[in-house]
DNA sequence: TTCATAGTTCGATCATAATCGAAGCGTGAA
DNA sequence: TTCACGCTTCGATTATGATCGAACTATGAA
């Protein structure tokens, strides 16, 4: 009997201070690498990490890495129910806390991602070039169309350079505050540096955030239509 | 910071194995004493009382003393609620070796779950009305079919009121004891009110038990056939 | 009264696990 | 290559709390 009951295993799971604060920040549907939980729940890395363990091995968390990040979100629907239980719970005791504020609306508009563009803004740079026939995915792999070869090149982007590297032209990145994949890979950093030295988008330093100038703003909606 | 989200505490509550022993012997919504929980959970008497007087003061108990007895019982439907859905997750996750289901047989056969129909009746109503072609399940969504609507209409309950909610109509619900989905959102609601009104069940005062009538025996076999 | 039963309180023991510093690992950028 | 960064692992400390024996209180029965 000391064997206890699978109930108490992922109550206790959630019981702790730290885990519950990180399965709340996670309640918005985001992944949240790391770093971000372990600030959410007020304790290093070390800890943070020692908790994420626990809860992904609970079968709570569902993990993704990328490149040296780590991202967290919610393992099911499942999940979020148990979570909001105990909410709707708490709150009918009267004990209700506050929650912490959105994220930065401009991060979710346009942010840096391994020095490629990530947010709505590479979202739609993304479809817009898919629908387009520029890019193709086929079978887990995307390249670069012959169309979409000439319509870099007359962006102002040479791509002899981008050939010659070893590293993938074309990579899908998987956006997880929008949950669809933008453009990753040389060809995504290139476009974003050329977009930066056009003056469509200012980086700001110490900070993800890419903030779209003026004339960027309509340049971009030309060069990448939504269709 | 240490200050913990009031969620940690009820889920700490929970998490302790013979403390969640004793909340599951406590879902079949009879009260029991200080030392048939003791018993249920493993521990001695004194260990019970330590960890009942714990439950108290979080809020997931109630209690009334009678004579030299002291009943326990679950505080509210919010609180099985939860127990529910902690335990349709650990369903979910296979790692159940403990006892699934309640032990009463009536509340196995039919019982009230967020105020619908949830026990061996409520999945026979739900497989029903899918096999039937009432309820489509695609892609995550369950939705209720034309045919479905006039089967409704005709069972005498106004769609038009819930159509204008804003709350889903069809959501599934899992089923803890048998594990299967069954009709949740605010038909399901409706499907049950609407029973209790023809007096095809009764809802037990106190408890999360819904008897089922002699006359609702056999109307409920012919309005859900077993496919 | 005396006894038995139901439950509580106290105190000591013991196991668990939360925490963080320090060091190590792997990836990306220059 | 070197450096920076994100994250993990290890180890030690520390706090918490689950557990039960023993003593105590309260209620009911004889």
């Amino acid at each position: 009997m000391k064997e206890g009951p699978n109930i108490a295993r992922i109550a206790a799971l959630i019981g702790d201070p730290a885990r519950a604060n990180m399965l709340t920040a996670l309640m918005t549907g985001k992944a949240l690498t790391a770093s971000e939980l372990a600030a959410e729940a007020g304790v290093t890395l070390q800890t943070a990490s020692s908790h994420l363990t626990k809860l992904d091995q609970g079968g709570l968390l569902r993990q993704r890495k990328q490149g040296r990040h780590k991202y967290f979100a919610l393992a099911h629907d499942d999940v979020a129910s148990v979570l909001e239980a105990l909410m709707g719970l708490a709150a009918g005791q009267g004990h209700l806390r506050t929650r912490i504020g959105p994220k930065d609306p401009e991060l979710r508009r346009a942010r840096v991602c391994y020095n490629h563009l990530a947010g709505d803004l590479g979202i739609q740079m993304y479809d817009s070039m898919t629908s387009r026939g520029f890019l193709k995915h086929d079978d887990k792999v995307l390249t670069l169309t012959d169309q979409g070869r000439n319509f870099i090149t007359k962006f102002g982007i040479d791509l002899t350079g981008l050939d010659q590297q070893k590293a993938p032209m074309c990579l899908e990145c998987l956006d997880w505050s929008e949950r669809r994949s933008h453009l990753a890979g040389s060809l995504g950093r290139a476009l974003l540096s050329h977009m930066e030295a056009l003056g469509w988008v200012k980086r700001t330093q110490g900070s993800r955030v890419v903030s779209v100038t003026s004339k960027g703003q309509t340049a971009f909606a030309k060069a990448f239509p939504a269709q």
